[in-house]
DNA sequence: AACGCGGGGCT
DNA sequence: AGCCCAGCGTT
């Protein structure tokens, strides 16, 4: 079969030149995948610079606290990602004498390594011929093919990997899973594909049946459900005039885990309009009502993740004198300055943007 | 097998 | 407004 052959003259030719690439260092490599899981390279590379800037190797990601590393990954989304790159890190330190597993069946026991991310490791480090399917792959392969089994499940999958495995070069594995990739972003994209510049356009099945917008074929999806969630921005300014917020660190299973915000009230419905229930929160939060004074009116802001719409509140709350307990029991008391340091979502980087 | 997990670009 | 992106872990 030459299509190999075709495939890596195509890449050799119009591959994209990217800093993870024509490197021997698998931790490198690593760092870059797991920056690109569910993630465009336009938007991952300039977290990958920073990231090896400040953690050039595994040791120096094992040393570091897990804060330092969200920080870090703030803005870039899917923060279990970084939870677990850090969580492998300490686990190769301790474990492996700083060496990553030398093949993908090892590499896939590490935290946050799956198995599109253990052949990508295997296959560009180590040359271990293992393909590496991500969306790009079942895209190419799923209009060259005219694969109607959906990518997304047990059955499609194993057809994409045994043709994968028919197709991929034994000499250049590595080469051949990033050209393919390379292949569904620059021409088989997910809309408007350049047909016209394919150099398997006369074999592509999908194609010749013009229908190449039926393909790939996956299982529809959730609609996002909404919440609502009413922010406290409780301020206080010291005899110093230093100024304080409480906030509170993301522990549930839910998004943004370890990540920082404010005190946060969330309902399942509008809470804006029923002020009784919110001055009676605050209340409990400040402990009585003459500790706090509300200035003006909620700054509110639309944040629309893939799964979910929050429609939040940010309700700005001077505090007097002496905090409630409960305020001193489950938040944190920060300086502006350590605030800034701490890792927090979009949604409330957004806020700060408004008003700080 | 189904679900939850971000953020941003493109159409 | 909806779809998609160098997927993975949990349930």
């Amino acid at each position: 079969m030459d299509f190999s052959y075709r495939l890596l003259s195509w890449y050799h030719k119009n591959g994209r030149s990217l800093p993870w690439r024509d490197t021997e260092d698998a931790y490198h490599i690593w760092v870059s995948e797991i920056i690109l899981q569910q993630t465009r390279v336009d938007q991952g590379i300039h977290y990958y610079y920073r990231f090896i800037d400040a953690f050039p190797d595994v040791y120096s990601l094992s040393a570091a606290t897990e804060d330092q590393v969200l920080r870090l990954w703030q803005g870039l989304g899917y923060y279990s990602r970084a939870r677990n790159l850090h969580k492998a890190a300490r686990e190769i330190a301790g474990k492996h004498g700083g060496i990553l597993p030398g093949n993908s069946k090892d590499l896939e026991k590490l935290s946050g390594i799956g198995p599109y991310t253990a052949a990508a490791i295997a296959s560009m480090a180590f040359k271990e011929v293992v393909p590496a399917l991500d969306s790009n792959v079942y895209r190419v392969l799923s209009r060259l093919f005219a694969v109607s089994e959906a990518i997304d499940t047990v059955k499609g999958r194993k057809i994409f990997n045994d043709l994968s495995r028919d197709l991929i070069s034994h000499d250049d594995p590595g080469g051949f899973n990033q050209a393919m990739m390379d292949f569904g972003s620059l021409v088989c994209k997910p809309a408007n594909p350049d047909c016209m510049s394919c150099i398997f356009r006369l074999e592509c099945l999908a194609y010749k049946r013009n229908a190449i917008s039926r393909f790939p074929v996956r299982h529809p999806k959730k609609v996002p459900v909404k919440r609502y969630f009413v922010y406290a921005v409780l301020e206080e300014v010291s005899e110093t005039g230093e100024q304080y917020f409480f906030v509170q660190k993301r522990t549930r299973q839910d998004i943004w885990k370890h990540m920082h915000e404010f005190p946060l009230l969330e309902k399942k419905e509008n809470p804006i309009e029923n002020t009784e229930a919110i001055e009676a929160w605050l209340t409990s939060l400040c402990g009585n009502k003459k500790a706090y004074t509300i200035c003006g009116s909620p700054l509110y802001l639309k944040h629309q993740l893939t799964h979910q719409t929050i429609h939040a509140y940010f309700i700005r709350v001077r505090i007097h004198a002496v905090s409630g307990k409960k305020l001193q029991e489950s938040y944190m008391r920060t300086t502006a300055e350590t605030f800034d340091k701490l890792a927090k979502p979009r949604l409330i980087e957004r806020f700060l943007d408004c008003c700080f």
